[in-house]
DNA sequence: GTGATTAGCACTATAGCAGTCCTAAATTAG
DNA sequence: CTAATTTAGGACTGCTATAGTGCTAATCAC
């Protein structure tokens, strides 16, 4: 169970693809550019949301990448996973659970991730894009945001 | 956010201790026999849930672990908490929001953060404890468990 | 005192994340 | 056709945290 800047590096650049006017392609450069990201290391984890089916990448001049279908149908914990961010505990050593500590907390773990998987799968790509431009709207009141 | 064997090994050790027979002290040795844990490694934990006041310790032969108040007033989040299972996204870096899609990822971490920690917070040593019992009830006593 | 046991520090090894760099392949613009 | 652009993919480095071991001191029961 992690969350480390690889999810939030790929959420942000999905987000930015799909603020995008229309649907056409954008370059790795202007993604990073936008949102202050290593450009190089960016460019991984947009292969690897294009392998899970994500985005779309169209190579030479005027290439880039594009989002493989509207925002409302891409979840939240689809792009985690695709970059590998599982949020499931303990990968590996699960099996042999025969001691009661041992059952009582991977089933613990267990029905937690599963929590998490629900509500992540049930957030999409469309409704963080609308928070983004609410807050954007609400940013010409030149208010001081402090989280 | 993480969840690493520090954490399953520490609500092992707890629930362990609230399975002894009364409160009297238990040593690092004898918990580590049980839940098949390395001791040193336990011990280590052990001291740190110590500090945090969840287990009180007594030096010397005879000596050992034993909870700090009722499994009833102990909760997960206090155990994960005590042992750096932070659960928490991003440490550091979190302040310049001043992008759109920098908001609303970070405020999205946050809300499901809050929302994991409660539910950790909700969930008790005692919880746990009727699990186990239960569990056991159902294994048809076949198993041995160190009363 | 002796043995048992916690307390605390130092140490190693491994793995994954974060990030850079270089080369190849594909495609468009001119 | 050629050159520029851009993705694709691998090699490589530095860092941090986890996982685990080992040793020494302090403390207490007998």
């Amino acid at each position: 169970m992690k969350l480390t800047t690889r999810g939030h590096y790929s959420v942000k650049a999905m987000l930015d693809l799909s603020l995008q006017p229309q649907r056409d392609t954008t370059s790795v450069k202007a993604i990073a550019h936008r949102q202050e990201l290593p450009a190089p290391y960016l460019e991984k984890l947009l292969i690897e949301l294009r392998r899970a089916g994500l985005v779309e990448s169209v190579r030479g001049a005027q290439g880039g990448y594009r989002l493989a279908r509207s925002p409302a149908h891409i979840s939240l914990g689809q792009i985690l996973e695709a970059v590998g961010e599982t949020i499931e505990p303990l990968p590996h050593h699960s099996p042999e659970a025969n001691q009661a500590e041992d059952w009582v907390t991977f089933s613990l773990w267990h029905r937690l991730h599963q929590k998490l998987k629900d509500a992540l799968h049930s957030i999409s790509l469309e409704d963080l894009y609308y928070d983004a431009r609410s807050w954007q709207a609400a940013q010409g009141e030149a208010t001081s945001f402090v989280v």
